[in-house]
DNA sequence: CGCCGTCTTGACGAATCTCAAATAAAGTGG
DNA sequence: CCACTTTATTTGAGATTCGTCAAGACGGCG
């Protein structure tokens, strides 16, 4: 049922691509990893997950786990053991209702941390898919803790990674009770831009790596809403859109609409 | 600006009961004390403060805080210095729009613990309301974590706690997204009804502390909206309305109602 | 008693969803 | 690499839900 975190030994690169009904959970690889060797390793700080205990973030032992596009990192039930730092690629994260609607709860990029949501009841309430490929580490659970009881600088960073959670997510509520539509995508667009800036890439050219559904979903709007969106953002001069590729156009304009409605 | 944590000696009940343009911050009476003797060290365990480590809790030096109806006990921009764990009343949590729309973020009963927004940042990105007369503990966070340094138990719980609050928001964020009024309105419903269950109140008739316009703030929707569906609801059967008096008459109904749609 | 904040109710309009069809893009097998 | 299938996207028209504006009722309190 749950595939290993425990990997096996230095296996070059397993892809255990198994076509089933329901995408295959996961491929292990590459085990115990050195944070240092990371790229994502200033992120990571940021994050919030090892900030100045670096150096001794190696007595975790990471596992490095590779995910191809569509690939579940875990799902809701899964027993929780460990918190997984995205190294590369993107994921999002679902939640379902039990009348079976789902939505996307949020979208993660390299540096972020995900699977915080099992560690009140030791299961995942929500299900982690890749977006494109990716590789995460898993950062088994006990370990983390038994850091942070080491080290004040550590704990007091894992401390403000879940409150950071808590702040981002409480913003999100706000953006979905609060905006319509067209402020909703405007600043869902500008809190991508940021946080790719952030990363190093382009603020003003990305390519998103969700469908419109799952932006609608996200946002608390249907696919066809989002699509009309970006054609009236298009013909407005706010962004240039080809496919997934966006482009923002003029900035200001769109933090002026999230303000202003 | 900042009403202290420290509290002074053991004066007796102080009223600094100000009567300026903002509700008056605090006030601050009876330090220092012991979490056995609190009604709701039961509950408190449940939100996952003390857990089995009730006795060490001792160690945490906590200051009884009073609040009246209308009072604040901290808003966005203060300094973080301690969670507070509600002894007795209730509290909502709001948060501000940078153009200046409000949202009520949460609705808090004994035993909740707030201010978890602080953690990250150091300040607080929300402001927090008594709405009855209220009494809290703050828990000075730096003692808290010091703790949990010491006390694997406790430290458990904290991370329960912290974890708890980003899936029971995730859990807004679902709601926001993806019901529409009457099913929103009907959760409300079903989990304040539970909520106060736990408490040992009647699950089927209690009292609404906030306003109409509050349920809607934190429901996504208008008061004139809520008024409605209240009207409806008991035209349908399903509820009885004496203004701010709820009684659940049809459970069921309302739990197939949130499904259904 | 009369004011004020809260709540209810109606009529109307705007925002968003639903359904549907056409087009574009991506993935698949030969 | 092409033809074909599948999936994603765009766009329109009409239905629905919810918000807006407005008027009146209720209830607490000085």
């Amino acid at each position: 049922m749950e595939a290993a975190i425990v990997a096996p030994a230095v296996t070059p690169f397993r892809r255990e691509q198994v076509k089933t009904a329901r995408p295959v959970l996961r491929d292990v690889s590459r085990p115990a990893l050195a944070c240092s060797t990371c790229h994502q390793h200033a992120l990571c700080a940021r994050a919030g997950l090892d900030a100045d205990a670096l150096p001794r973030l190696g007595h975790i032992p990471t596992t490095r786990i590779r995910l191809r596009k569509g690939d579940t990192l875990f799902r809701a039930g899964d027993r929780f053991t460990a918190l997984y730092a995205i190294r590369l690629g993107s994921c999002k994260t679902v939640m379902v209702t039990d009348d079976g609607h789902e939505q996307v709860s949020g979208y993660h990029m390299p540096g972020e941390i995900l699977g915080t949501d099992g560690i009140g009841m030791d299961v995942h309430d929500s299900q982690a898919i890749a977006l494109e490929d990716a590789e995460v580490c898993a950062l088994p659970f006990d370990r983390v803790e038994a850091l942070a009881r080491e080290d004040v600088a550590f704990q007091r960073s894992l401390h403000r990674m879940l409150a950071g959670e808590i702040v981002r997510e409480r913003n999100v509520m706000l953006m979905l009770g609060t905006m319509r539509a067209e402020q909703r995508l405007a600043s869902f667009l500008l809190d991508l831009s940021q946080r790719y800036q952030v990363r190093g890439y382009s603020p003003s050219e990305f390519l998103l790596r969700m469908t419109r559904e799952e932006i609608g979903s996200h946002l608390g709007l249907k696919l066809e809403t989002v699509s009309r969106l970006f054609s009236r953002f298009h013909q407005d001069g706010l962004i240039e859109v080809h496919g997934r590729i966006i482009k923002l156009v003029d900035r200001d304009a769109l933090h002026q609409l999230v303000m202003t409605g």
